[in-house]
RNA sequence: GGCGCGGUGGCAGAGUGGUGAUGCAGCGGACUGCAAAUCCGCGUACGGCGGUUCGAUUCCGCCCCGUGCCUCCA
């Protein structure tokens, strides 16, 4: 089963081959949770989850570190970084195996600024170590930018100790009020660019698999951590393959901060199925009308396992037994550059299929099935029953339909109507099967 | 201005050089005490103008619109 990534350095989507056979690092790159986790934050990091879970599916050995560039504000024990990690834990985000800090890594990160002044790529000039894009053949290679524009130059008279315009910082000197670090030059911190590169280097090597990361970062960030990395490894790549997720439009309508939208009753799997119902690379118009819109996916979902769990007598479904001819095309879709969309085309396949199915033994099948391929995707994680009554109080829903139900059976289709008029009142919704009546919120 | 990315039916959103996914909404039907859920059926969508081609939404050029980056800031 071949894996398929679009490379931002080749632009086009190659076959993914790892370096080492059956080992697979990936790198996942930028601002992140550093502070509560923005919707922003949320598409990279749910996006690139759902790459790792497909390595590990794929792959025996996989390491999957993600950075945390917390310069500004240092420390692993920030209580920011906690509240990040809640969020991003509630919306079924695989914990990586490291997540560094760039603050615990100003060692090593002084250590390659010296080796890349040593080698001659860096020069110390007014208190700042600078890397030189001159000092290596193809600096821009990434972003395809043309070398020496107009406005770059213009722009970069304020530092004029550069020797060329694009030369990035490798080191500043401290400014009043700012975290630093005692240095060969001085108190100051490091670059977030060698910083990055000191992370990814110290965890995975000199070279690696993937180096993930949203678009917006494309220039000059990981321009700046290719063009380090060729030089600590006779000019050979730092990663082989750069991803990049699009960015996320908000509408006025929605908040920020994906604490925020728990805190509106958002459960997380809509959350996630929201920003994975367009393919990664896409920009993603993240509004109320898709959260909506993702709830009602999952509602229809939930509703054919519940059936199915129904028609089974209560039973669950096992992914873990799903037919893999069934999983297969969703499997298949997420291997082709994580086409999520398609992939979710082929849940609602399996979804009509178990809603159509005949006899509970194919029931239990396309269960397993839909469950599974859900599973991949990182939704469908709760029972079904569970997903229509969180929160609610069971025991008096049940006493009433109850009531409702002797109501029905001596004919009092009134009393009956009426019940199911307060219950809907309350937001209550009932489902009269062929033995039984079900609930859920509505 | 430079370098990118995108513009698909009412909405969301894949994909493809030639039988036009999928979901939501809408319309019609089945089922139902009512309803819900579900099932069946229904839509001449590919920003504009040229070009290549037997044939383009898909390839090329130009234009229009939207959006990202253009540096040391996390």
């Amino acid at each position: 089963m071949p894996l398929d990534l679009h490379n931002s350095l080749t632009r086009r989507k190659d076959r993914f081959e790892p370096l080492r056979a059956g080992r697979v690092g990936l790198y996942v790159c930028g601002p992140t949770v550093c502070d509560e986790a923005t919707i922003t934050d949320a598409r990279k990091v749910v996006v690139f989850d759902l790459l790792h879970r497909l390595l590990l599916r794929l792959y025996p050995q996989v390491t999957c570190i993600r950075a945390v560039p917390d310069l500004a504000m240092p420390g692993p024990s920030h209580p920011a970084h906690e509240a990040g990690h809640q969020d991003l834990d509630a919306l079924g985000i695989l914990r990586p195996d490291r997540e560094p800090h760039a603050s615990e890594h100003t060692d090593q990160t002084i250590a390659l600024i010296q080796a890349l002044v040593d080698a001659g790529h860096g020069y110390a000039a007014a208190g700042h170590v600078l890397f030189s894009v001159a000092s290596i053949p193809r600096y821009g290679q990434l972003s395809r930018r043309p070398r020496g524009d107009a406005e770059g130059q213009v722009r970069s008279e304020a530092i004029s100790f550069k020797r060329d315009p694009a030369d990035f910082v490798l080191w500043k000197p401290g400014t009043d009020g700012r975290p630093g670090w005692p240095s060969p030059w001085g108190f100051g911190q490091p670059g977030w660019d060698v910083a990055c590169s000191a992370l990814s280097h110290h965890h995975l090597g000199p070279t690696f698999d993937i180096h993930a990361g949203t678009v917006d970062e494309l220039f000059p960030h990981h321009e700046n951590q290719l063009a380090i990395g060729r030089c600590v490894h006779d000019g050979a790549l730092p990663a082989r393959v750069w991803l990049h997720s699009g960015l996320v439009t908000l509408p006025d309508d929605v908040p920020p901060t994906v604490g925020q939208l728990f805190r509106k009753g958002w459960d997380a799997e809509v959350i996630r199925l929201t920003l994975l119902s367009a393919h990664y690379r896409q920009p993603l118009m993240f509004g109320t009308d898709g959260l909506t819109q993702a709830r009602a996916t999952l509602d229809r979902w939930y509703t054919a396992l519940r059936h199915a769990n129904l028609a089974a007598g209560g039973a669950r479904p096992a992914p873990d037994q799903a037919p893999d001819a069934l999983v297969f095309p969703t499997l298949a879709a997420l291997e082709d550059d994580l086409n999520t969309p398609l992939a979710l085309s082929h849940l609602h396949e399996l979804a009509g299929q178990l809603n159509k199915a005949g006899t509970v033994a194919e029931q239990t099948r396309l269960a397993a099935a839909l469950a599974a391929a859900g599973n991949l995707l990182g939704l469908l994680r709760h029972q079904a029953d569970t997903w229509f009554k969180t929160g609610l109080q069971n025991a008096a829903i049940e006493t009433r339909i109850a009531e409702r139900t002797a109501a029905r059976r001596a004919g009092n289709f009134a009393e009956a109507d009426r019940i199911r008029q307060d219950l809907a009142a309350a937001g209550i919704g009932l489902e009269d099967m062929a033995g039984t009546t079900t609930w859920k919120r509505t």
